[in-house]
DNA sequence: TAATCTATTGCAACATAGTTGCAAAACCTA
DNA sequence: TAGGTTTTGCAACTATGTTGCAATAGATTA
C-alpha cells in the first residue's frame, strides 16, 4: 500500500508529504468518493484544513482525483482511473450515490448515453450522477 | 405578468408578498437557472439575504423552482414546469451549463435517457447536466 | 374596512466552506 | 548534509448558508 502510494505520487511529479500520502491513503481504503469532511474526519487533526484543500486541488491538477457533483452540491472526490492524465479526464462513466448509507460509487462500466443535442447547442462534457439505493444497502441481510 | 405571478402563487396556496413577486419575476425575466447570487443581484438590496434563502426553499418546497445541481458545485434554480407538482417534480430533463456565457438552461425536450445498472443497484433519480456552448453563443454574429 | 390572527420578514448572531499571504518546516537534489 | 524549492501551518478573511426572535405585513372574518 505504502509503496503503490509513494509510486502514484512521482509518477505524477509530486514531492512526497506525509499529507499527501494520508490524504491517497483515505481513498484507497474507502473506495468510495469522499467529501471534504471525510478526509478531514479520516486523517484526523493531523494536518491542517488549508492543507487538505490544497492537497486536493493538486490531486485534481494532477488527474490523481476528479470531483462529483451531486444534487445536494456538496463537494465529493473520487480516485481517477489509470486512463486519467494531467487535466484531462476520461470521466465519462455515471456516478451513483446511495440514500441509504449515503457511499457514492463510480460506475465505472456504466457509460454515459450519447443524447441528441437541440440545434446549435454542442455538449462538451457530460455529468450523469443516479441516486437510490446500493447493492450492499439492497442485499437482504 | 403581475397577475401571472400572483397567480401562481395563490395556486401554491403561498401568501402575495413583495419579495415572493419579485423574486419570481427574476425568474419569468431571465429565463434560465439563476444562483443564489443573481437573484440578490437582481432585488438589489431591497430584501434580506435571509428572505431570499427562505423564499427560494419555499418555492422548491411547492414545486414552483427545481435546484439544478452543477459540476461546479453551485446551486441554482430554475422554474418548473407546469407538470411539477409540490415535493414531486417531473424534472426529468437535461440541463444545459453554457462555458461561454455561463447561463444554465433547462433543455425542457431532451430527456435523460434509460440506462442499466449494475447488479443490484436501484436508480430513483437521476441528473444529468451537459456543459458546452449554447446555441446563441454558437450562432455567428 | 377595522380587528385580529397567522405567516413572513429583518436583524443579529452563528456555522460552515473555501481562499490568500507569509513565514517556518519538510522535501528533493546533488 | 547543504542548498534551493516546495509544501505546510497559521492567521485572517470572504462567501455561503442557518437559526431564533421580535417586528411587520398579509389574509380572514365580522
Amino acid at each position: 500500500m505504502e509503496q503503490k502510494i509513494i509510486d502514484l505520487l512521482k509518477r505524477s511529479s509530486l514531492s512526497v508529504t506525509d499529507s499527501r500520502k494520508k490524504i491517497l491513503e483515505s481513498f484507497f481504503q474507502e473506495n468510495s468518493a469522499l467529501a471534504h469532511a471525510d478526509i478531514e474526519q479520516h486523517v484526523g487533526d493531523e494536518f491542517d484544513r488549508v492543507t487538505i484543500y490544497r492537497t486536493l486541488q493538486t490531486f485534481v491538477d494532477k488527474g490523481i482525483i476528479h470531483t462529483i457533483p451531486t444534487p445536494d452540491n456538496a463537494v465529493l472526490y473520487a480516485l481517477c482511473k489509470d486512463s486519467c492524465s494531467a487535466g484531462h479526464h476520461h470521466d465519462n462513466h455515471v456516478h451513483f450515490i446511495c440514500d441509504n448509507c449515503n457511499k457514492t460509487y463510480c460506475l465505472e462500466h456504466v457509460v454515459v448515453p450519447n443524447i441528441t443535442m437541440p440545434n446549435n447547442f454542442i455538449a462538451s462534457q457530460i455529468d450523469m450522477v443516479v441516486s437510490g439505493v446500493c447493492d450492499i444497502c439492497n442485499s437482504p441481510s
